[in-house]
DNA sequence: AATCCCACCTGAACGC
DNA sequence: TGCGTTCAGGTGGGAT
């Protein structure tokens, strides 16, 4: 389930148990994800130092002495911070060894996820240049939404989700802020006023914002890197809630497909 | 450049 | 119980 909240919520975990350490030793038990993790990561890591653990959209950033780690958790990913003894289960495919006894065990069921390298600057990687602004950023308000958008002919909801205009905004919080910002999913982006894209910028800020600060949402096995789940499920408006009543106005909650995702939105509420 | 839609993969839930 | 179908948090890439 891994969406903005979900991965700010697992670097902010991981963090300081990476920070400063030095990588012992690196285990690939399968390397077909998404792409290939390079093999030559066995014996380029031990011995580096991890700097810094960093977020930029949906990407996992370990700042190493020579270069970059790259993580991205695909659909089902999930990273866990355990003592080196913990036996492997299937789908853990990847692992980091640290000086401190512990290491960092990347797991990922349905291997749509990436673990890749970069020795330059993070920016000019070919996955990173066109990435859209961080949706918590000051960069991301009314004026560049609107601008952004006033020329898309998709639906609001699909523009939301596209990473080049902002990143980190998945399915679930593209449904839950459209339906705090009372916009219709179905929406032309470039229909969106000046006003409605105020009411937008400041729901997806709070709605992020907020799921940060519950711990994520776990629908399935996402946990955070401790094992614990978040909450933020629990505070659906209308993610998942197809045929149950609105929580604002009674209403049944609608269920259609946009662009092969599943929107969830109330009629009445948004318009 | 924007848009559409497929592909990648496993597992759970559901219907018959 | 078993089998087939559908759906699930993402996103690069090819065709239009």
């Amino acid at each position: 389930m891994p969406e903005l909240p979900e991965v700010e919520v697992t670097c902010r975990g991981i963090s300081a148990y990476l920070t400063n350490r030095h990588i012992t030793q690196v285990i690939i038990r399968n390397a077909s994800l998404r792409w290939p993790i390079p093999s030559t990561l066995t014996t380029l890591l031990p011995d580096q130092c991890i700097t810094t653990v960093t977020r930029r959209a949906k990407y996992l950033l370990l700042h190493c002495d020579q270069g970059t780690l790259i993580i991205h958790l695909g659909m089902s990913g999930s990273l866990r911070i355990l003592p080196t003894t913990t036996p492997s289960l299937l789908h853990d495919h990847f692992e980091l060894w640290l000086d401190s006894g512990k290491m960092l065990r990347y797991r990922d069921p349905r291997r749509f996820g990436a673990i890749l390298w970069w020795d330059g600057a993070i920016q000019q990687h070919p996955l990173f240049q066109r990435l859209g602004p961080e949706p918590l950023s000051d960069a991301f308000n009314t004026r560049y939404l609107h601008t952004k958008i006033h020329d898309r002919r998709v639906s609001i909801k699909e523009a939301l989700m596209n990473q080049h205009i902002v990143v980190g905004i998945g399915n679930i919080y593209a449904n839950e802020a459209l339906f705090h910002a009372g916009i219709s999913p179905l929406s032309a982006a470039n229909s969106l006023s000046q006003t409605r894209c105020a009411a937008l910028v400041k729901a997806v800020k709070t709605t992020l914002q907020q799921a940060i600060e519950a711990g994520g949402s776990s629908l399935r096995d996402f946990t955070d890197c401790n094992g614990r789940a978040g909450c933020f499920q629990q505070q659906y408006w209308v993610y998942g809630r197809h045929d149950q009543p609105c929580r604002q106005c009674g209403a049944l909650i609608n269920k259609i497909r946009q662009g092969q995702r599943s929107t969830f939105y109330c009629l009445q509420c948004q318009q």
